[in-house]
DNA sequence: CAGGCCCCCC
DNA sequence: TTTAGAGGGGGCCTGA
């Protein structure tokens, strides 16, 4: 039995394009291959699962097609195309073409009616036809020989949908009655005109009850009036409607079905493509056994864990001096493709893991090391996180561990089925087939298959950061990092829990009065006031406080703080945002805390995550404690319960002082913004001065106001509207503001268009201590997108390299504190500011010691100053 | 359960 | 003429 299976190319590429549109796959070029490795992988994958005899992949064609002759607003496939997937296309068939797949493109007609007409030709007895699509139009052709094939979303599996599937799924009889439902419906993504009124359900419940169309019009009588006026609006078109969306299934394509063969080639063209757009992962597909591709002197390798001994591993951790891990209730300790499970309390395993010389290799080490401390270890020596190694190779994508396993190595983590022989093409320490050990949906062959997959990805991901020289990044700043921020997350912070749950009570019962007041105040006994949709409802449409308020997308009117504060003084809109304010306190910041409060150490422990943020920022969950509020007054008193965890003890803060805008003045070299940084004075006071040509001492507030605003500005990569926006004034004015600040700061101008040209140049910025953010939209066509690129290119250098700094920083800290045998604990991190837990009689030192430890991090052309304050709780210390 | 919305931090 | 319009985060809630 022949099996061809028909392609359409379009709406694969798009679902390619979707499906990694939150996390581009991004090459070192910087080149977004997201659809390329996606098309092509799924295309591969497709072949190796089903096993088609013949195969082809349709394309629409550029120009227009025999619909657009008929119905010139007849918008085709697509209405507009991402410039992602235009610039896509070429590329993407040269692939396919190059793996000996036939592309096909008919003039005039779109890839469906290719498609539906390969179908209807060569569908019979020897051959069933696959339809891959996940349009629904393409059900029309379904056939006894003929199945719609629907890719299947993120994970999930592929559908065959047969004539009957196709039959239920509409509730219909024959799958041509697909073209009456598409008739009466209309399409508006296509802009075919169907009967007003009429949405698909309504369509497939009239095709259910009349049959057909034609039947309809013949019965028009038994419709209600309305849809009686509906159908003969609708008489003129229909014809028309029902020819654009029927498939055409007659083209005159002279194709032959021995061309359609489907036998992946092993050309030298399909290897060269694979490799220059960096799919490694997916150049085992077309290494047949001649193996085109192979380097000199490389042999292809594959990867297998076997059980051994535990004291057979440690000896062999002893000799190299690396061991893989996975901790959980039991530890997985691999060398290579051999691995053994060891207890906590086995004392081999334990002499390896508190070895300073024993380098520890693994995926997420952080949650070891405090699972291990947890259960008395010590845990020792190099930490090579791959979580943490990858994210320092792109920061923007996805550092999970089964992604890394497919990319790397092109080995699936959960493989249901007997592993594969699987191919590596790099990495040199593994020389077994992965086997049998490894069954699935078992959690510790998933523990066992980390630790063995951590191993084999250690030496690419190392060789990888080598070559790109961020070796050093990870040695000096991120991998102690590991260390430090595993001691806070342990030490936790100690909270005022009476005094929190005092100041719950007080809030809570005001937010009660409140929500009182303001259902009063509308007549409206059940107001949810925390439902944005129905306060909409009483702002615009009971009180009508603006007449010209515009609905959303989402059919609900905007409610955020800056629009409501727009609109008239009314006493509903104070109250909604009064209750806001405090609904927010309550239900972020004081009820979940004492729900975090660990039972063993009476301290709530956030975890830090060190391989998310795309600038190289720490960020802190369950709880944030990195956004505590502090700016008005009844957020404040939250910080007031953050104590030291002895009654006698301190809370030290030190924040580094403008970092970023000091930054900006380093690696821009403005003299101007130097100089003023030299002279130590008053930053926000000496750039107003400049930019209002005003002495230092006669700037106004509103002037240092509007001075501090811009210097932001321009970190974060400033425009006029932005601005304008910020301070309140009209465009013209910010304008001004803007060409007054460029004109002062000539070497900020410098700066930004140097960091753009290098970013277009490159695809990348880095900062002062190479961290890179790749930036593919940086020449993007689309204005907007390329706008934000921009602003990205701007900021990253700058707000990454202060990332930096304070790591080091914190490292330096934590080092010499461990030093000096101090007593005193750092618990937090929030950017640009460093809290410690201070025993009394290490006040003064301590205070010393972070200011030191902060200040000479690096030298820059600046000075990096730090303020260190100390109180009994978190906000004294401020 | 995802996505939208909102608002807290630097 | 604008919900595009300064960067980086996290959490809650609604609505399906």
């Amino acid at each position: 039995m022949n099996r061809l299976f028909l392609i359409d190319g379009h709406a694969l590429v798009f679902k390619m394009y979707y499906a990694f549109m939150r996390r581009p796959m991004i090459n070192s070029k910087g080149e977004d291959t997201s659809i390329l490795f996606g098309f092509t992988k799924y295309l591969l994958e497709l072949i190796d699962r089903e096993a088609p005899s013949h195969i082809a992949v349709m394309f629409d064609p550029p120009a227009k097609t025999f619909r657009h002759e008929l119905f010139p607003e007849y918008k085709g496939t697509r209405q507009e195309t991402p410039e992602l997937v235009k610039s896509a296309l070429v590329p993407l068939i040269e692939i396919i073409e190059s793996l000996g797949i036939k592309v096909i493109m008919r003039p005039g007609f779109e890839a469906d009616d290719v498609i539906g007409t390969l179908a209807v030709q060569f569908a019979n007895d020897g051959c069933e036809v696959y339809m891959v699509t996940p349009d629904k139009d393409l059900g029309q052709i379904v056939d006894n020989h003929i199945f719609q094939y629907k890719p299947g979303k993120a994970g999930a599996d592929n559908e065959i949908l047969s004539k009957a599937d196709i039959c239920a799924k509409y509730n219909i009889t024959d799958p041509k009655q697909v073209i009456d439902i598409l008739t009466l419906w209309g399409d508006a993504s296509d802009n075919v005109p169907g009967v007003r009124g009429v949405g698909e359900v309504g369509a497939r419940k009239l095709i259910e009850k009349f049959g057909s169309v034609a039947n309809i019009y013949s019965r028009l009588g038994e419709l209600s009036a309305k849809q009686q006026e509906a159908f003969r609006e609708a008489e003129p078109h229909i014809a028309m409607s029902k020819t654009l969306v029927t498939i055409k299934t007659d083209i005159d394509l002279g194709i032959d079905f021995d061309s359609l063969v489907c036998h992946i080639s092993n050309s030298e063209k399909a290897t060269k493509l694979f490799t220059d757009y960096e799919m490694k992962s997916l150049m085992h597909f077309i290494q047949g056994s001649s193996d085109g591709s192979s380097k000199k002197g490389e042999e292809k390798k594959t990867i297998e864990g076997i059980e051994k001994p535990v004291e057979e591993i440690c000896r062999k951790a002893s000799a190299t001096g690396e061991i893989s891990l996975n901790v959980s209730d039991k530890i997985v300790a691999a060398i290579g493709n051999e691995y053994a499970i060891a207890s906590f309390s086995d004392l081999s395993i334990r002499k390896i893991l508190e070895d300073e010389n024993i380098a520890k290799i693994g995926h997420g080490l952080k949650p070891f090391v405090n699972l291990l401390s947890d259960n008395g270890i010590d845990f020792k020596g190099d930490l090579y996180d791959i979580e943490i190694m990858h994210y320092l190779l792109n920061p923007e994508r996805s550092h999970k561990l089964d992604f890394l396993t497919l990319g790397y190595l092109g080995a699936d983590i959960d493989a249901k089925d007997a592993p594969k022989q699987v191919t590596v093409t790099q990495g040199d320490l593994f020389s077994a087939p992965m086997e049998a050990k490894v069954e699935t949906g078992n959690g510790q062959m998933r523990h066992i298959r980390e630790a063995v997959a951590a191993a084999a990805l250690y030496p690419i991901i190392r060789k990888e950061l080598e070559v790109q020289n961020m070796m050093n990044l990870y040695l000096k700043i991120e991998m102690p990092l590991i260390y430090v921020l595993a001691d806070m997350e342990r030490t936790g912070v100690k909270i005022d829990t009476a005094q929190l749950a005092d100041y719950g009570r007080e809030l809570k019962m005001k937010l009660s009065e409140i929500e009182d007041s303001a259902r009063a105040v509308a007549g409206m006994a059940d107001l949810n006031l925390s439902s944005p949709k129905q306060v909409g409802v009483v702002i615009y449409e009971k009180f009508q406080l603006n007449p010209k308020v515009k609905k959303n997308i989402h059919d609900s009117y905007p409610t955020d703080e800056e629009t409501l504060l727009e609109l008239p003084k009314h006493q509903f809109v104070d109250l909604l945002l009064e209750f806001r304010g405090i609904k927010k306190l309550l239900s972020t910041y004081i009820e979940p805390l004492p729900a975090l409060i660990s039972p063993k150490t009476k301290k709530i422990h956030t975890t830090y995550n060190q391989a998310l943020t795309a600038t190289g920022r720490l960020s802190s969950i369950k709880p944030n404690l990195q956004n505590i509020p502090i700016r008005t007054e009844l957020g404040r008193e939250i910080r007031k319960t953050f104590i030291p965890s002895s009654p006698d003890g301190y809370i030290v803060s030190a924040d580094y002082s403008q970092i970023e805008l000091r930054l900006m003045a380093h690696l821009s070299k403005d003299e101007g913004m130097i100089a003023d940084f030299l002279r130590g004075d008053d930053i926000h006071a000496a750039t107003a001065s400049k930019i209002f040509k005003v002495p230092v001492d006669e700037v106004t507030k509103e002037q240092r106001r509007r001075a501090k605003t811009a210097n932001f500005g321009i970190i974060y990569g400033i425009s006029a509207f932005g601005l304008s926006q910020r301070l309140g004034i009209p465009r013209g004015e910010s304008k001004e503001l803007i060409d007054s600040y460029f004109k002062n700061f000539p070497g900020v101008v410098g700066y930004i268009n140097g960091v753009i040209a290098s970013a277009q140049k490159k695809g990348y910025v880095e900062t002062m201590f190479a961290r890179k953010r790749y930036l593919p939209d940086i020449n993007a066509k689309n204005q907007t997108i390329k706008k934000l690129a921009e602003r990205n290119a701007i900021n990253a250098p700058i707000q990454g390299s202060a990332a930096d700094i304070i790591k080091l920083a914190m490292n330096g800290v934590y080092d010499r504190m461990r030093k000096e045998g101090m007593k005193s604990k750092m618990i937090l991190q929030v950017h640009d500011e460093l809290v410690i837990d201070v025993v009394p009689s290490e006040l003064e030192s301590v205070m010393k010691l972070v200011k030191e430890e902060m200040e000479k991090v690096c030298s820059i052309s600046v000075p990096l100053t730090a303020d260190c304050n100390y109180g009994k709780n978190w906000l004294e210390a401020h």
